[in-house]
DNA sequence: TGTACATCAGTGAACGCGCGTTCACTGATGTAC
DNA sequence: TGTACATCAGTGAACGCGCGTTCACTGATGTAC
């Protein structure tokens, strides 16, 4: 035997972890696997002794991306309830960030259309985010919690997208406002359809 | 002179119409120039002479795509305000045909990545919705007409990752509420922030 | 009405390039002696 | 402790292909006579 055991699973964790920021930033057609590799250090050839595909790796790092946004954002906003973790998630900085920010935001539109597998893994932890922020309404609610998540996706892509830095802002607060009152309104039950 | 004048200009036009469909299909690194062209029944050897580079096309895409969907969606839901507005959004016609469909969610996460101009075009589009959608609720709104908006994409998007039917059907229901409970919400005050 | 012609919309070969993928190989490593 | 060796992580050349873009050209067209 050469190498420990952990060499190599440790290689193939690194190279996921900085694909999942690459695509992240660029897209999944904007960055080739020769790039992929280079940013963990490594050449181009070894990549299918790692993966059987890239779609295989794009699969990984959705997940991985989605993972550690999800971890990331309940960690931040410990304690604070809905109106943290929604201040917490349409924050300037994850605007900023794409690569270090939520999937679902960076290549939302783009998701749909890959591998089953890969749109699995998304929805899979899309649902956990659901899930987690169901938890901190006033009263759990799925369904509300969806509408929360989707509202905070679209804002913070087309803040991403406005040219204008001042209209940004007004498009992140716009969606600030609305996801706090959708989280209350799910307490008051003023509103029935 | 050859070819009445207006020739040249409708061809064009067509070219912009197919490649509006087919970047929103199969997004903006999906298709090639040569298949653009192709679409409109040409080569694509004559691309130079209507577009200085498929970046300036891409821009022109997006903008009629924007406008087309923006007016289909007002004129189906002419006289039935801002319910009938978000229904028509969100029926699950949309969500199985992108390419007929609202460009922001269709390609919403890669206009970040493209040229100022592009980004310009697709921002005013947006505008233009959100002022529709303002004019729509029972109090003129802004703030929470973008929030609608940015709701809608979301859901709309999330509702295409989705790989199963169920899922994605709750997913669209779910926004469909929200977006209502939004529009309701302006009229009655209820919750200030 | 028929023909010769200038215009220019549209063609297709060619460019350099980067893509995803394959594969024969190299050489650093941990182990056996 | 020092050396010989088997393993296999990682290398880099090569593949066929499609990309965006350029350009010399062809040939259909409306007009002038």
């Amino acid at each position: 035997m050469r190498y420990h055991k952990e060499h190599k699973e440790n290689t193939r964790r690194r190279v996921v972890h900085f694909a999942a920021a690459r695509f992240r930033k660029d897209g999944f057609d904007g960055v080739g696997v020769a790039t992929l590799m280079g940013d963990a250090g490594l050449t181009h050839g070894g990549f299918y002794s790692y993966f059987t595909s890239k779609e295989a790796l794009i699969k990984e790092a959705v997940e991985t991306g989605m993972d550690d946004k999800l971890k990331q954002t309940i960690k931040a906003s410990r304690n604070g309830g809905i109106e943290a973790f929604v201040r917490e998630y349409l924050r300037p900085a994850h605007r900023e960030h794409p690569e270090r920010g939520c999937p679902a935001a960076a290549i939302g539109s783009e998701i749909r259309r890959h591998s089953r597998a890969t749109r699995a893994a998304f929805t899979r932890l899309q649902l956990s985010a659901v899930a987690h922020i169901s938890s901190l309404l006033p009263k759990p609610d799925e369904g509300t919690a969806q509408a929360i998540f989707s509202l905070l996706v679209g804002t913070l892509q087309l803040a991403r997208n406005a040219p204008d830095a001042k209209l940004s802002d007004q498009i992140l607060k716009s969606g600030e406002r609305a996801a706090i009152k959708l989280a209350r309104s799910s307490e008051h039950h003023i509103l029935n359809l």
